[in-house]
Parts: structure tokens; C-alpha cells; sequence
DNA sequence: CAAATATGACTGACTGGTCAGTCATTGTCA
DNA sequence: TGACAATGACTGACCAGTCAGTCATATTTG
């Protein structure tokens, strides 16, 4: 809905490759270095590299900030230093831009999910370890911004929800209900329902990131402390106080 | 004074159409507030309580699918069955429109919280009494999405996270907790600390609105199902499987 | 009680400003 | 110097908010 309007494409006589942001970069030095102060030696691709990176982060922090249809390209462009035609050198247009903006902004969490799963320690120190993680890298961080703008954009965006389920919501959940099933087989987690319900475990971390969202500059919430809690609910008071 | 203004064009030709009598549209609330009703022949304060009704319903609908920056007072105007003047009869512009609907919206919820206390009953009882109102009324009504939206808006409109937070969380968290600390003192609830974050007890009630929003087409949750899970794990695992 | 008059709810064409997307021109590197 | 990257003025759609005009209803008058 938002801006399909492009029906009246001329196909103009340039060549119609257009490299879409897609897979562009994919085989760049994974040394991106972002906005170099100084630019020593920088070849054209590094430095259209560079740009790119620079209109991601600048994407990235107005849609955080406005939404999608509040973000104005133009602001993009002045934030990351450029002209409002280099976006359209990297990007098709402001939703294929959006989408795939969430979508890199997740890969690296869906890294952590795959982080080694608690073979000779116990669940508890594996599932602390993934809260710790995930206060550490996306609650204190732009990341929890994001995981909001999902939940802001998800239902006008399917493809966002979908991708966002396939690839993280569905694997995530996954993995946490592996670890219960273990934890349940160990004797270390009572409640044998838990496993049908892995959210349970994982709502007070996204509440949490909403929580500093909204309301975080009026009664900041201690995510440690909470959810702290909230495992010794799950796995009964900690040995040591 | 005669307004030279329209001099330019000469008298336009009459709108023509002009419906009058019955507003065919989807004006009619399925729930009038006011008893309309009651009188087949409304006078004219009551079909204008019924237009703005008209708008309300129009406006939220439109709000919930679209956020506050991508909807269009047009096409609430449409929906309402009323000319887009007619809204600023109302409402002084769409933003005070927005927050004033979103205020609205909240007022039923609050209601609710002040049920009774479990004096008589179990903790449990209460708290199971509150789960079972709030995915009837808010989970699985148009409500949930309303929940939502705050989310997704609420950075950008401080006053209503502002609203939001003194209205309802605040006041429910301490209803909440004084529940919590009820149950801890009559040795229902293990868990001492589960006082001092009250938001882990209604974690899973929002994770469950906010999936059905994004996912739940994909992947309907059980809320129900999921809300009991969760009180057996705070206390204790339920007498009758 | 009916006709005349006043009221104001309602309308929708219109204005002024905004912004996504384009492209002719300019700059830069290999 | 040729090819391509980058620019930013420009276009046209879009939309919040306005206001002169309309007419059903309410009120007053004869």
C-alpha cells in the first residue's frame, strides 16, 4: 500500500540490472570499518561499501525512531552524509529497503541462538547464559529498538512477520524447548508443561525491551534482576543467595 | 459580508448526490452507547452522538491496520460514512483525534482491574479470574490489537506512554503485587521475589497479544492454555490433571 | 397551526505543504 | 578519457486541514 505506485516505469535504456541490496555485498572484506574518519586507501568499492553501511545505520536509527511511513528518505540521505539518489543506488525503494534492513538487523541474534547448547554444564547456566546474552546484545542495545519496530510494522509488513517467524521466532523457540525437555529429563525443571509453551520462558526478556522502550526513562526495569527471578521460579530458588 | 473569495469560479454546479434520510452506511454502531435504540427518530444531538460514534469505530479500525502516520482521515471518513469535515466537527486534529481514542480505549480495561480482591477465594482463584477476563476481553477482541498499538506508537506519542503507564500499569502492577504478596503470605506462592516484578506474571498475557498479531494466523496460540502453564509453574502444579 | 426565519451540522472541493522517486548533470577513478 | 558513481533540483502524487455553501431541523412569528 505504501507507495506501489512506480506502475508508470519507462523503462529507461539503462541496462536493467540494478543490483538490488540483496546479495550486493555479500563477498565484501568483512571489514565494513563504517564511516572512516580518515580514508587512507579506498578503493571505489570499498567506498561505495562504506556508503552503504553509512545509509544502513542511518536507516536503521530513523525507522527506530519514526516507523516506516514517518521516516523521510531525505533525513536518511542528510544523516549518513549523502545524496538522496545514492539510496536508490543500493536500495529498490523505501519498503524493500525497510524489509531488508530487519532482516540483516536479526541475523546476528540468530547467530547467538546457536550458540553451544549446555552438554556437560547444567540447563540453568546454559538458559543464564542466553539471558545474559540477550541483555547484554539486545536489550541494552539498538537491537531491542528493533525487535519493537517489528512488533510496530510486523502486521502492515507479512513478509517482515513471516521471515521474522521462519527464521528466528520458530528456531528460537526451538531450541529453548530442547533445553527445557533436557532440563525436564535432568530433574532440574518440575513443570513438565513448560516445554509446550517455551514463551513462557522467554516473555519477561521481550517484555523487558518493550518495557525500556516505553517506559524506561520514567522506572527504569533491572532485565538482570527480572529475570533472575524469573529462572529461579522456573528452576527453584538458587542455591546461594 | 459576501466573501469575494469564490469569485473566481463561477457558482458551482450542486453536489448532485446528497444522500439524506437513512444513513445506509456502516454508520450504526454494533453497540450504541448512547439509546439510540430506543427512539426510531433521532433528533439531531443523537445522530450526531451517533456519527461521532461512527468516526470512533472508524478511525480505531483504521489506527489498529494502518498505525497513526499511514492512516487517512479519508478513508476513515469513508468508513464512517461521513465527509471528512465532519471529523474536524469532533475531533481538533488527527493527532488529539489519536490520542484521545486511544485514551477512550483504555477506559474499559481500568474498570476491569478493579475487580474484587480475592478476600474469600484462593490467590489463585483471583489471578486465574483476571486471566480468564483478559483473554476474553482483551486477547481475543479488537482491544488486544489496541494493546499493540501503544507499543508501536507509544515512543512517538509521550504523553500516551505517559497516560498508559499512570493509568493502567502502574495501577495494575500494584494490584498485581499486592496479589503476589497475599499469596506469599498465605504460603500459595513459593517464589518471595516474584513481588518485586510483578511483570513477570503478565509477561505471557502480553506475549500472547502481541503473537496473535504477528503470528497468529501462522501459528495460533492457545492463550488460554499458555496463562494456565504459567500459574501452575508460580504455584505449583494443578490438583486434577 | 402554518409560514417565515434562524441555526448549525454537514459537506467536499480546494489549498498549501510534504515527500518518494527520477534523471540530466557533474564529479571521480582506473 | 571512458565508464560509472554521485548529486540534488525537480515532478507529481498525496493528504491534513479549511471554509463557503447547503439544507434539515428548530424556533419564532402571524
Amino acid at each position: 500500500m505504501p507507495s506501489s505506485r512506480t506502475t508508470t516505469a519507462k523503462t529507461r535504456s539503462k541496462p536493467a540490472d540494478h543490483r538490488r541490496g540483496e546479495k550486493a555485498g555479500s563477498a565484501r572484506a568483512p571489514q565494513p570499518a563504517k564511516a572512516s574518519s580518515s580514508e587512507p586507501a579506498s578503493s571505489r568499492a570499498e567506498r561505495a561499501a562504506g556508503r552503504r553501511q553509512a545509509i544502513i545505520d542511518a536507516a536503521l536509527d530513523e525507522f527506530i525512531s519514526r516507523g516506516f511511513t514517518a521516516t523521510r528518505l531525505d533525513d536518511v540521505a542528510k544523516r549518513a552524509g549523502v545524496a538522496k539518489g545514492t539510496i536508490y543506488l543500493h536500495f529498490k525503494d523505501k519498503e524493500s529497503m525497510f524489509e531488508e534492513l530487519i532482516r540483516t538487523a536479526l541475523v546476528p541474534l540468530i547467530g547467538r541462538l546457536h550458540a553451544p547448547p549446555a552438554i556437560g554444564g547444567s540447563v540453568r547456566d546454559a538458559i543464564e547464559g542466553f539471558a545474559r546474552t540477550f541483555v547484554q546484545e539486545v536489550a541494552s542495545t539498538r537491537r531491542g529498538e528493533i525487535v519493537r519496530l517489528i512488533v510496530a510494522e510486523g502486521p502492515r509488513f507479512p513478509s517482515i512477520a513471516d521471515f521474522y517467524y521462519r527464521e528466528v521466532v520458530s528456531r528460537g523457540l526451538a531450541a529453548i524447548r530442547a533445553l527445557i525437555e533436557l532440563g525436564v529429563a535432568r530433574g532440574e525443571i518440575k513443570q513438565k508443561n513448560l516445554a509446550r509453551f517455551p514463551q513462557i520462558l522467554v516473555a519477561p526478556a521481550l517484555i523487558a525491551v518493550i518495557w525500556q522502550s516505553l517506559f524506561g526513562r520514567h522506572a527504569p526495569l533491572d532485565a538482570t534482576e527480572m529475570l533472575g527471578v524469573h529462572l529461579d521460579m522456573i528452576f527453584g530458588e538458587r542455591r546461594t543467595a
